[in-house]
DNA sequence: CTAGCATTCAAACGTTCGTTTGAATCTTTG
DNA sequence: CAAAGATTCAAACGAACGTTTGAATGCTAG
């Protein structure tokens, strides 16, 4: 048995995380060219290949490195609030902070480049790639599946279907503010100043995703009744 | 002076845009080759330099067919409920569905390869690509002012910098559930049978950001208090 | 009919891509 | 110290990319 599991981390490998990181977010993935990535991160063009074996290795350790980490820390943050309540159902606002804060703090702490990887997220999740999207969908599943119990249980006379539907728009809301922090200017003449401030952005978007999940449901009804 | 923009319709464009439609929403810019699209469109390999000039070109010739379009159709549907009004104010319920009416009803038409372009769009928000987002913006520009002025008539005691972000959430809700229409599997086990009823659809896409929009607003005045 | 322009075509251009190679260098281990 | 393994390096590989070219073909106007 060889011990190279047990050695030092290997510098070069975190490096070329770090720059794929970056470039990925800010000119996608196939734009990012090996030798780019590689000069970026001080490495030599081989690299690469020889501590991942391919791009797209290198692609899917960009995203294991941090999605795994991400959903425990949603998951353990959903179990204290849980633990919290003493048995209680939570209130939709307490599930909704659970979920978004985790990506919100992440975008906050920009040294350890966790901004870079929340953006590249959030553009991901519409990426048309199926390798992509399929990994993303297994790294997201545990907690994704927790989070639904744990909305079923806080909105028991809400129906199955409509939940699923409105925890989609949430992670579509999500997703588009973490991908596109710079679009708000399109709107129009938006001062940017306070767009980093992450403890006011968390209470814009959960004052909109509490509303928006606990919408009334009786004009769908309406429309299900015509059809 | 010559006549050639009387002369009928160039064929091999129209099916250019459309196979560059479709294998852009499918693949993505980058990882669609000019052999494989015109190939799909039954055109020569030289067929895009000399009727679009690059493929750059033809991405905005791609967008530009369309958006104008769509973004005229938007305008025209809110004025047209305004005239309804006679002067009264809007419910932000009726600038809601004028807005994303168009977009759901080019959702539809598969057959006029709405669907693909609207998924596209999806996708294209939240493209890295500086280029790409300076084009979408710029035609997005007129419909944008066009509605932000009617929901501020329609909600005149919001903030106005509050309303901008609530129109980007909205904005974010749309595309991501444009672009990512199997994405609501990976929240799980949902049947995607009625995924493509574009009435019911619209009826809960409606529901949630109308309610997200009237979002109560006390909450974020305590978090700009204690900052 | 024919001259002139628009369009199509097959072939090739130079560039860049991801990956591979085999030797050189560093690091660890006996 | 010496052998073995891990890592880095410069160089090259074939393939695919977007684009250009110049001749062939289609079409229209005089």
């Amino acid at each position: 048995m060889n011990l190279r599991s047990l050695k030092p981390p290997h510098e070069t490998r975190t490096r070329i995380l770090d720059a794929a990181e970056e470039l990925f977010m800010q000119h996608g993935f196939e734009a990012t060219s090996m030798r780019q990535l590689t000069a970026k991160a001080g490495a030599n063009l081989a690299a690469v290949n020889y501590h991942f074996g391919s791009k797209d290795a290198l692609i899917e350790a960009v995203f294991r490195r941090r999605l795994d980490a991400m959903n425990t820390a949603r998951i353990a943050e959903l179990e204290r609030v849980e633990k919290e309540a003493a048995g209680r159902p939570l209130s939709p606002r307490q599930i909704i902070g659970a979920f978004i804060g985790v990506s919100l703090r992440m975008l906050e702490d920009a040294k350890d480049g966790g901004r870079n990887f929340t953006r590249l997220l959030g553009r991901t999740y519409s990426d048309p790639q199926k390798p992509i999207r399929a990994l993303i969908g297994q790294l997201y599943a545990p907690a994704m599946e927790r989070f639904k119990a744990a909305f079923e249980r806080a909105l028991p006379q809400m129906p199955r279907e409509e939940l699923i539907w409105r925890m989609h728009f949430m992670f579509g809301t999500l997703a588009y503010t973490l991908a596109a922090t710079d679009t708000v200017q399109l709107i129009a003449g938006c001062k940017p100043e306070d767009r980093y401030d992450a403890r006011l952005l968390e209470a814009r978007l959960t004052a909109f995703l509490e509303a928006g999940l606990l919408a009334p449901l009786h004009s769908l009804a309406d429309v299900k009744k015509a059809a």
